[in-house]
DNA sequence: AAAAAAATGATCGTTGGC
DNA sequence: GCCAACGATCATTTTTTT
């Protein structure tokens, strides 16, 4: 993935730092209450003279002009947030609303710091009211399509500002249908993130395996919401989504990272859960993402997936490579089973050849985290130079030098005092792929090595669906999300099931094509359908594939990471970045696959 | 020979678990 | 304190395609 994932608008108003996120939590139990993005915020306000700058600023940032916000909160009073962000969405529907929400959907950040200098705000209206603005009446035909939907949605009681990002997270021309599903599944993750507050969800009843996976500082909120710098740090120009005072993620991750269980080790094997009703398939679903994400995503992807605790696992326990992921699923735990052969579990078992030039001095015996990214020729011979002057026997400085760098870059020894990046075939092997998996056909190096850093270690994956197996003795129909180079069909396809259809999701081309060929070279009897961007698929063409195929038996996928990931210095923006953001379309669509199949 | 695509290399911080 | 982390961007060179 990246640079395939982007999407026009994926980024909206609404959900674009996580401070909103919070600010949106209800603040008692009625479910109905959500909407109400302030509920934290306005009883501030209300007590401070004059508009609160927060109230301003939250609105500011969602992308109208100071001018508009200031009528607007002058119009409904501080208090009346929903009714203020409706009378802001009429102001901009009548004046025109494409530019005001796709600027800040494509800039959001660039936007966030327009509006810190201070005499910049206030042109926004005049930018297109002077344009085409043709007449004011109040009337829908003066209304985007947009905004009709939006007005339908308020009409049927759901909150304008929920409304608003249901259109945003769903796609334009989402149905009606398509978008009450969303709200309706957004309102249960809420309304399950207020029960968490209250109660202590994980309990210690369940004895010494159960352990607290959220523990909760209701203080810490609090803490929050009397935070005064709030504004300021939303105009930095980078916008930093961790924040102290923040959410405090209170994920807990295993150690050693062996999720529920490994090969091999069956003492230490969990092999029962409860999942909550609403998590039960059909489908049986998967989900994946880096293990090591922003405090918070965790929390925040468990609590839209059912509150379902994450699996954490770290694929060094199933290769000879690190690979940390959390994995989210409903699926059985018992009686899981490796894939055969055992793949070789040390650097020097998968590349044997780099056993005769390892100094004794490089003490590894699992490579780290395959990355989409390389060393580059020169670092390496930099590295030898470095060391071929000494004996077999570099001083501690300059051993600890090279072993830097050799972890940093997962080198390998392939000669003497010569020292290289993993070759893409080798990368494959290591992710349980065949060589050559990611090979010709028109892909390029660069592109191989991208789509295999995306990838699934499929062995790891594979011992998860293994389960599967005897309950699919027919095979499986499988809507695959975020295929990339296709782990989750290899996993699935290695464990000996059946594949009858699969609708495969992937926006990059290369990768579709690697698929594909994978699925025409393996000889596959069932039917493979891809698609190229989960924006197209929605409700309808969920509802004509499962009518066509007669539902999902697995709906599994791992969105992109790249927003997550600790390699990414430029825009690690957390669940609401640019890529990483699609986790809710994942949702979205396991939500609407539920929902279909329930008919 | 020009244009397009691919490859290369340098450089860029922070976070969080242990 | 140590260490690891499905990355991004830019300029430049090299290779391939037209």
């Amino acid at each position: 993935m990246g640079s395939n994932a982007d999407k026009e608008g994926s980024d909206s108003f609404g959900w674009d730092t996580e401070d909103e996120q919070e600010l949106m939590l209800p603040s008692s139990a009625s479910p109905r209450c959500f909407g109400n993005g302030f509920v934290g915020c306005s009883d501030e306000a209300s007590s401070s003279a004059g508009p609160s700058t927060k109230l301003i600023s939250h609105f500011v940032g969602m992308g109208f002009s100071r001018d508009m916000v200031l009528t607007a909160i002058d119009e409904n009073g501080e208090a009346n947030t929903d009714a203020i962000l409706e009378t802001l969405l009429t102001y901009s529907a009548l004046e025109k609303s494409p530019p005001k929400t796709e600027h800040v959907a494509c800039e959001g950040e660039q936007f966030a710091s327009e509006w810190s200098s201070s005499e910049s705000a206030g042109d926004f209206l005049d930018d297109f009211s002077d344009e085409d603005y043709v007449g004011s009446e109040d009337n829908d035909e003066n209304l985007s399509e947009m905004e009709r939907t939006l007005k339908q949605l308020v009409g049927m009681g759901y909150p304008a500002a929920e409304a608003a990002i249901a259109i945003e997270r769903c796609g334009q021309d989402a149905s009606i249908m398509e978008l009450t599903d969303f709200l309706c599944a957004a309102q249960m993750a809420k309304a399950a993130d207020a029960l968490l507050e209250e109660l202590p969800r994980f309990g210690s009843n369940e004895g010494e395996q159960r352990r607290n996976y959220f523990n909760g500082d209701p203080r810490k909120k609090k803490r929050f919401y009397a935070d005064d710098n709030w504004e300021r740090k939303r105009q930095k120009q980078r916008v930093r989504h961790r924040d102290p005072n923040e959410e405090i993620d209170t994920t807990i991750i295993p150690n050693p990272m062996v999720g529920f269980g490994i090969p091999g080790e069956p003492w230490r094997a969990r092999h029962q859960r409860t999942l909550p009703d609403e998590a039960i398939g059909p489908p049986y679903f998967y989900y994946e993402n880096v293990a090591l994400a922003p405090k918070g995503v965790w929390s925040t992807i468990s609590r839209y997936l059912f509150e379902i605790e994450p699996e954490f696992v770290d694929s060094k326990y199933f290769s000879a490579a690190a690979r940390k992921r959390g994995y989210i699923h409903n699926l059985p735990i018992g009686n899981r089973f490796p894939l055969l052969p055992i793949p070789p579990q040390t650097i020097h078992e998968a590349l044997p050849m780099t056993k005769r030039w390892w100094p004794t001095w490089d003490s590894r015996t699992k490579l780290n985290c395959l990355q989409t990214c390389l060393a580059s020729a020169q670092l390496t011979d930099r590295l030898r130079k470095a060391v071929e002057d000494y004996n077999d026997n570099p001083p501690l400085n300059i051993q600890k030098y090279v072993m830097e760098q050799c972890r940093k870059w997962n080198l390998v020894w392939v000669g003497k005092n010569k020292v290289a990046p993993l070759e893409p075939d080798e990368i494959e092997s290591l992710l349980g792929f065949a060589k050559n998996h990611t090979r010709g056909g028109g892909i390029s190096r660069t592109e191989r090595l991208k789509g295999l850093g995306n990838s699934f270690q499929v062995d790891t994956v594979a011992y998860h669906l293994s389960v599967l197996k005897d309950m699919f003795p027919n095979g499986m129909t499988v809507l695959s999300l975020f295929s990339g180079i296709g782990g989750a069909e290899v996993a699935l396809y290695r464990l000996g099931i059946h594949l009858k259809t699969v609708v495969s999701v992937e926006i990059s081309e290369t990768s579709r094509n690697i698929l594909r060929s994978w699925w025409e070279s393996t000889n596959q009897s069932g039917n493979l359908i891809d698609i190229d961007d989960v924006q197209k698929l929605d409700a309808d063409k969920l509802e004509q594939l499962i009518n066509s195929f007669g539902g999902f038996d697995l709906v599994i996928g791992g969105s992109p990471c790249n927003n997550l990931s600790g390699s990414n210095r430029v825009s690690r923006d957390g669940l609401e970045g640019k890529h990483s953001s699609l986790f809710y379309d994942y949702f979205r669509i396991l939500n609407q696959v539920k929902v279909i199949m329930a008919k």
